[in-house]
DNA sequence: TATTTTATTGCATACGATTGCAATATCTTC
DNA sequence: GAAGATATTGCAATCGTATGCAATAAAATA
């Protein structure tokens, strides 16, 4: 059963060229007439054969592999971008090797440095803090890193978010606008730097209008966290009229709360805004209305930032942000007519 | 910037042993003395060298890579098959390296061929369909396959499923117990064994209580057609009181379309029962009823099945079906009173 | 202490490719 | 047809590690 691999030495025995020449065939760019070109690729035809690319990477120095770590796929962006980003790197060449940054199992840490035993070309990190210690190593390790929806202070680091300072903004405008009076803020995880900017933006521009919060509850991106937070705010004396909750998936399940444990009316009681637009919150079901991340944009920053990085070592970092239109549906009031 | 590798030999030369000796105190259960031992670990960490995995694998013949295939990720199911998947070889040393087979790109072939590229020790192909060729060319390249929520009917090829003829049956037998008279199927792509194998367990149980289908829709596991099967189902001349959708995320669309366009009550006019109980089915706003897929358990049986066929290379293929319990929630009639 | 047994170690080769260099073949040009 | 220019080819070294084998060191036994 065990089938004995095809490697190039045997093919160049069946063509009659030298392993060299096989070698020429499958590397572009290289010098062959057009005559052993044929005579190889018959031969490799024949037998099956293709190239090992753990071999070639070893004397290239270059795998083609992306490490790609992970946090959490509860929220519902993350296999979006996933798929994105493996399809965009596949087209390229390039292919994602996954890695779980579990939230039980040890650091970040560890997790890199499995990356490295790969020798992966690149590093995506999506929802995942780094420190700069890290980055450091990986820099050191000559593997460039990008952040995919979380940024860094650090200005080495080279990160691709959407504007979420511009969304919050867009969202407390949004809310203002239709009337609202008492808004509140469900946050996510305080670590996290979408979480912050988007409350940051949605707070700035409360005060240009000389408002300020009326209620704060931490969700953590976390599902039974996000519930309480929603339990907490609306069965206060007084509830908000409007609250902006950190993502899409902690806006779901708030509405779930106040729907259907509260029996409240959305968005006739309480207007609801989400942030990310996942797929679901386009459901007629929750209807919500949400700042759009455009993944596909940002997979596609993603991946030409991280190739020109890796092709050209002497890129430096960049900081990208994509700003995304807030898309208004039937979870939040308009206008107070 | 480009920081040169560390190898062995450095490491070798730091700690005054041969580069074999390294090599043996990175292998376990090699012959290395304690001294030695002590030597190449304090010299590695000071050097902060790591074993080449791509290196190693040339000569032993072992990636330690698993090829995952999926062909799409709309279906929640799957992001969380994914993780699991990948934290459960992460925990064995194993690392999934992604292939999309994207709706668009060509046939599944050239994802093996690439898979095989990277010689990876085994695959898992998730949602996919498999030409009985092609898995007897991963036999010959001695690359063991499991198929994951997907069967084939050559024996050849090992798969693990949940049981869904035994779902489908369960089904059909609560629909039936409450007192629902017309019942309907909203069919997945044809091609899949998940699809075919609920909607002969949902029939033949119908058959034994004498009832028969009362209206049937094609939805391809795919929002779009799904959405046009549940218009069509529900807007005809005489609708089903109760309707059996071959998975959760067409559940959902039909459930969308029967309330918000069409203004139906559920489970009052119709009972909706889905499968796989993604996240989401458990959610207020759907509440949906639907047969459970234990995804951990399904990933368990695949990553043991799969290192037993990798670690000996005549383990027979093996077909394994898990049976999953009904999870009753308020999408549909219980009794008729 | 001498001898046998066992545990460590280093040498040298192999894994399957790429690539610089020198040798050979082919093509131009006069 | 000869000389020079250019395109192909093969040789051999290399990437970083694992491992069989022989040599040496340590431990056990008498």
């Amino acid at each position: 059963m065990a089938a004995k691999k095809i490697t190039s030495v045997e093919v160049a025995k069946l063509a009659g060229v030298s392993q060299s020449a096989v070698s020429r065939v499958f590397t572009p760019g290289a010098s062959v007439s057009k005559k052993t070109k044929e005579k190889v690729h018959s031969a490799a035809a024949e037998l099956g054969y293709r190239p090992n690319v753990l071999a070639r990477s070893l004397i290239t120095g270059r795998s083609r592999i992306i490490g790609l770590v992970v946090a959490y796929l509860d929220n519902y962006f993350y296999p979006e971008a996933v798929e994105l980003l493996s399809n965009a790197l596949q087209k390229k060449g390039y292919h994602v090797l996954v890695f779980m940054a579990s939230k039980t199992a040890g650091n970040i840490d560890d997790v890199f440095d499995e990356m490295l035993d790969y020798q992966v070309d690149g590093v995506i990190a999506a929802s995942v803090a780094m420190s700069s210690e890290l980055a450091v190593r990986c820099n050191a390790a000559g593997v460039p890193v990008v952040l995919f929806n979380r940024a860094q202070d650090d200005e080495r680091l080279s990160a691709v978010t959407s504007d979420n300072i511009d969304g919050g903004q867009k969202v407390a405008k949004f809310l203002i606008a239709g009337g609202h009076k008492r808004l509140g803020y469900i946050a996510g995880w305080e670590g996290a730097s979408t979480q912050r900017d988007r409350e940051v933006g949605f707070i700035e521009e409360m005060k240009k209008h000389g408002r300020s919060l009326f209620a704060r509850e931490l969700g953590n991106f976390n599902t039974g966290e996000a519930r309480k937070a929603a339990r907490k705010m609306f069965t206060a004396k007084e509830i908000p009229d409007a609250v902006f909750v950190a993502n899409d998936h902690m806006a779901f399940i708030a509405m779930d709360v106040i729907r259907f444990e509260l029996g409240l009316k959305i968005p006739e009681q309480v207007s609801v805004v989400g942030y990310d637009d996942v797929p679901v919150a386009s459901w007629p079901a929750y209807d919500l209305t949400t700042v759009r991340q455009a993944a596909n944009q940002m997979v596609t920053e993603t991946v030409s930032l991280l190739l020109e990085c890796i092709e050209d070592q002497k890129t430096n970092p960049r900081q990208i942000q994509i700003k995304g239109p807030l898309i208004v549906r039937g979870s939040a009031k308009i206008s107070n007519k």
